[in-house]
DNA sequence: AGCAATATACGATTTCGTTCGTAAAAGAAT
DNA sequence: ATTCTTTTACGAACGAAATCGTATATTGCT
């Protein structure tokens, strides 16, 4: 059995892995203008990030062509899950429980979110 | 009026302030003893890191003995508070909801808690 | 007083993440 | 074919974070 080792993006490396996760595949150089929006940032800085991100097996191309193609090579879920875990055992003490009534606390919900979460709770109530 | 700017700290940082936010007190090396167990890292480093804590005003100290006694600046709420709103972004779409949803069906919770998240949804849909 | 143990202070080094400049390659346009 | 534009490749530099070794101070013990 291969066991793949987790490998944790950094913070400018999820910045561009939530991009991908949205688009499913795009260029460095449509990944750039959409990180323009809200950085500052040289186009090549882009290019070297996800070079190195490719290397790493964050993620993964189709060059093919002389513009090279990216996508995401790990998931969402995954990558949500490892990092979830650790905040909630660092900033949370443990508790899943508090993590999400800090969530609902101070974020505000829609009331068809708030029926889509009573849904789940009255799943998890039955077992 | 004096804003005091908000001091990100890094993941070294944050495990010491784990184990500073539930002890409220703790000399150098009983951080260091309680960071042993999840981590192998030398006496000094675990010093070096917590005077620059000290520099930075995340944690104050009382040095009027020998041995200096730490304890958090930085609450642990609005720690919270930031890197939740950051993780709900680049992670979850800025959907609050979501990261809700991920850590009910990722992570066990008691009749108990699901009881306390219950009774906080009822609140919220009432308004 | 002398010694051992424990603590802090602090500089040096290493590692890692990020940024950017420059060169070379590939296409597109004229 | 030559020129312009876009792209990748790659190394260098910088800064921040983490690690560690050594020196110095403090305290307790005999």
């Amino acid at each position: 059995m291969v066991t793949t080792k987790y490998i944790k993006p950094t913070e400018s490396e999820l910045e561009i892995l939530r991009i991908l996760w949205e688009r499913n595949t795009a260029s460095v150089r449509e990944v750039h203008e959409e990180l323009s929006k809200t950085k500052e940032a040289g186009y090549t800085t882009t290019l070297k990030l996800m070079q190195i991100m490719h290397e790493k097996g964050l993620v993964g191309r189709d060059d093919s062509m002389k513009t090279h193609i990216y996508h995401p090579e790990v998931s969402r879920e995954k990558t949500q899950k490892h990092l979830l875990g650790k905040m909630i055992t660092t900033l949370f003490r443990g508790s899943p429980t508090e993590l999400v009534l800090h969530a609902l606390g101070n974020h505000k919900a829609s009331p068809e979110e708030l029926e889509e979460i009573q849904q789940l709770l009255n799943n998890l109530k039955k077992q």
